[in-house]
DNA sequence: GCAAACGTGTTTTCATTGCAAACTAGTTTG
DNA sequence: CAAACTAGTTTGCAATGAAAACACGTTTGC
């Protein structure tokens, strides 16, 4: 009865963290997005911001481009079909806990 | 924009992990529960279910009394006022962040 | 009648992780 | 040319989740 909320405890860990999750979302809707646009958006400092970035690059999730503006570095992150499609699974299961919590 | 979604981030920790999301998912709908019985739901070692108890009552969101059925313990578990508002909002915030990411 | 298995939890150990602070590296400004 | 600024990365550390070990009493099998 109850056993169908036991599916939480399989989610994504990756994007079960707030600030990564917020991450994703965003770059979901942008398809791009650059360090200081993230940066300012999510409200993470730049080391927690640089730290969660590699870890969505690490597992695919994200794809993160480096290059230049004038003279100043830019980073560029996008979505991956990979990571498009884990935040939508992830999606469904928050979805789903919420609706079997009513 | 895009800045509702860092709403997220403001998320309660305690019921954001998912072990203690679903221990109270279950409470919240049985009024009740002991040891053995979340145990087996949760599908959580003794151990894990054992600590995150205690972090629910430390919390203020679960009460535990602690009693005897026949010769062994018996470990019995209830959301409080406290827990069932906070896991009101927790679902809250959850169903704002799927809905605003579609 | 006593050793082994069982019931019901708790405590300990350990690797992971999220966060803040410090660091890096180059650029612009006064 | 020193100070401040841009754009990040790395380091240090305290918190934490999971598994294993421990505790303590009860029942069962021989």
């Amino acid at each position: 009865m109850t056993n169908e909320l036991r599916a939480l405890t399989d989610i994504d860990r990756l994007l079960h963290e707030p600030s990564r999750a917020v991450i994703v979302a965003i770059l979901a809707a942008l398809e791009s997005a650059d360090f200081v646009f993230l940066q300012r958006e999510t409200g993470l400092t730049r080391g927690n911001l640089s730290t969660h970035l590699t870890k969505l690059e690490q597992a695919g999730y994200i794809s993160i481009e480096k290059t230049f503006r004038g003279k100043y570095p830019l980073t560029l992150c996008a979505l991956t079909a990979t990571g498009r499609e884990a935040f939508s699974k992830y999606r469904k299961k928050l979805s789903q806990f919420v609706e079997q919590t009513e």
